[in-house]
DNA sequence: GCCTTTTGTGACATGTATGTGACGATCACT
DNA sequence: AGTGATCGTCACATACATGTCACAAAAGGC
């Protein structure tokens, strides 16, 4: 399953590096720029799902890169969201008459601003804007297969994966190694109890990161547990 | 099932206590201050689920309280709404470059603000809390294996933890060793009868706290009694 | 007050549960 | 066949809980 990648053209380092972040959270790869010549080749090399084009950036203007995108074959189709500044309503006209997909205007949520990737990426690419479960600095796409520790993707294993999958459908809630077995490995292996413990160390590896505290917690003689860190 | 915590900084007061009323009417527990240092006081002790931040208040402002809750690793991953006034856009992108999860403009509807709310909750913490029991201070959550007194929790060890939950199924009643061996140990456990009263030592060791009294009462001759202090 | 019975408490050896590294087996993919 | 990743299991180390004892303290009964 191919990740998401958008395309950031942003000149402002501060929010370009705020949005960067926030959407890596969510499981997009971003590529980011901010000057628009560089965004076009940035398109056509790299061939990114999604648009974000703020409207006043140095080099070439964001309604020239709209232009430029939708003329060259490859980046035709490509959605594009405008970031446009308050009070613009003409470059908004123009940009849509251009071939922007969406607009919105700054100041903007992070959080509105990722419902509506979401929505156009569930509308062009179905499968990927999957539902996800967030249980602490933890994120999870099912769909996808991603998770992510505020905002680092992190590598696990298939059953690794499954495990905190399961546990994040019932965070804080302690299963013994059995029920865990039952629910992750299937309710007719045969495998080891002791197994479950080699897994959950193989997890709480892959999930640790600098400065972060295991939320993986052990209740002795009775088994183990997620907690919302 | 607990209830879901609220932080509000705002110093006008009669937002304040409009908004307060208005929340604590949805089931939130609201705390509520004026003022930014005692704000960041209060997230760091009463451990808030949500931040509510007026970014105009007396003392530290609203920017800096942001930005301290982000750093200090006990309250960095707690969402943070921002109520700004209406055209403040510079503010408002400082205020999301620096951490906040969304804004608000001034004058907007309670119904709005406890819709935007409602999101964040669910998307934060999906069905934390189990079946609990309650005695007197006490409260302990036997899916979360999670025992509290006070909003404190309490280590205690396997055995401890079954007895403490025995006597809490029975609160008031007094259990001869015998009884408290069959129901905690099993009723095939050939254990002494003075073990259980190391073990009630150790419960009302795993249970103090400072200005609490003892509910573990002995009634001579007899066994013990779990009291709703 | 004095004696007896009952309970509180600290220490300790023991047993049990869990953490951890290594290893061979298996599987998918090339 | 070769490579790499993942898996289940084991052996060992470590941390923790347990049950028991001996003695101190307290509570009744007289």
């Amino acid at each position: 399953m191919k990740q998401p990648r958008l395309l950031l053209v942003e000149d402002d380092p501060a929010l370009a590096e705020l949005l960067e972040f926030r959407f890596q959270a969510e499981g997009y790869t971003v590529l980011s720029t901010p000057d628009g010549d560089e965004a076009l080749l940035l398109a056509a090399e790299e061939a990114p799902d999604l648009v974000l084009l703020d409207w006043m950036i140095e080099g070439t203007s964001g309604i020239e890169v709209c232009r430029r995108l939708r003329r060259d074959k490859a980046t035709a189709h490509v959605p594009i969201i405008m970031l446009t500044a308050r009070g613009a309503e003409d470059d908004m006209i123009r940009g849509l008459e251009t071939g922007a997909d969406d607009y919105i205007t700054k100041p903007f949520s992070p959080r509105e601003l990722i419902a509506r990737v979401s929505a156009i990426m569930r509308r062009i690419r179905p499968a990927l804007a999957g539902e996800q479960i967030t249980v602490g600095d933890l994120t999870l796409d099912a769909t996808a297969h991603k998770v992510t520790r505020k905002g680092q993707i992190l590598a696990l294993g298939p059953t690794e994966f499954r495990l905190l999958k399961f546990f994040m459908e019932h965070p804080g809630r302690v299963f013994s190694r059995g029920q865990l077995l039952d629910a992750v490995w299937g309710t007719d292996s045969d495998i080891e109890l002791r197994t479950v413990d080699v897994h959950i160390r193989r997890l709480r590896k892959g999930i640790e990161l600098e400065g972060t505290l295991d939320p993986v917690r052990t209740v002795r003689s009775a088994g183990y547990a997620l907690e919302a860190v």
